[in-house]
DNA sequence: TTGATATGTTTCACAAACCTAACTTTTGAT
DNA sequence: ATCAAAAGTTAGGTTTGTGAAACATATCAA
């Protein structure tokens, strides 16, 4: 398979609230993609377009719109990743619920994925660790 | 003082990029500014005004390129964070070099100095414990 | 001093993502 | 079945950050 451009951040989030919507409603609505983005209904619109293009999204005007199998794959990776470095911040480091999530939202598109891999090794050998928790002020 | 906008990433990179000349070779001047960070050097002169307008540089056409005081405590945040999480990913994670300094040039803009800070702790306290080491695959 | 070359600037164009506002389609209550 | 409200779309703007190419200035060797 040929090596695809990398989708922009962006996409990633849409995909990301795709797959969360899917998962707790059955089905993903523009309207409740925009609420949750905090973003304008039409602004939606022409990004579940680029989505389509791109094979990831199954899109019919004024339909309801579902992840393909690659879109699903890859908006999976991308919350396993959100979900992991949300726990990270908050319950390692101890950051405030929001601040970790935001923080996670942000970085979960910055590291390649061998590097979130060693990441995860990591943090799994911390928790092992009883001794090194530091008190976080 | 009046809490004003936060920088964009982008004028985050420029700054830290026109530290690191400085420091290196006394005075930053946009053609290495553009080499750097892989910019065309007209793009260069469209973000040095900007900076300027921001008061975080003092620029005059033709002329040097120099931090403000304001510009460069901006400039020393973003640099030791990018040393920091680096070495984080290099030393700690023992990722590539290369990865590790691209990957902390995404990261450096994504935490708060709170969130930050608190990483800092953790990593100390992790450096201290000789017995949390992961052998990173 | 002069003029080629390097450096800096300007202008125009462009892509990504967004917003607003008007318009269209769907839905649901009556 | 009808028609208002809700949801979705479209068209036209805006902002950010970029590139290309022409133009302006500075520098330096002869």
């Amino acid at each position: 398979m040929i090596n695809k451009e990398p989708l922009s951040q962006s996409l990633e989030d849409y995909l990301e609230t795709i797959l969360e919507l899917q998962t707790k409603k059955t089905v993903a609505r523009s309207k409740d993609i925009a609420e949750k983005m905090d973003i304008k209904r039409g602004s939606v619109t022409g990004m579940l377009k680029k989505l389509a293009q791109n094979n990831l999204i199954n899109y019919e005007p004024y339909g309801y719109v579902t992840l393909t199998p690659e879109g699903k794959k890859i908006a999976m990776e991308i919350e396993r990743r959100h979900i992991f470095l949300k726990d990270f911040f908050a319950r390692v480091l101890k950051v405030d619920e929001t601040i970790a999530d935001q923080t996670a939202c942000q970085m979960e598109h910055a590291m390649s994925k061998q590097t979130f891999q060693k990441f995860k090794n990591f943090v799994k050998t911390i928790d092992a660790c009883p001794n090194c928790r530091p008190d976080n002020n």
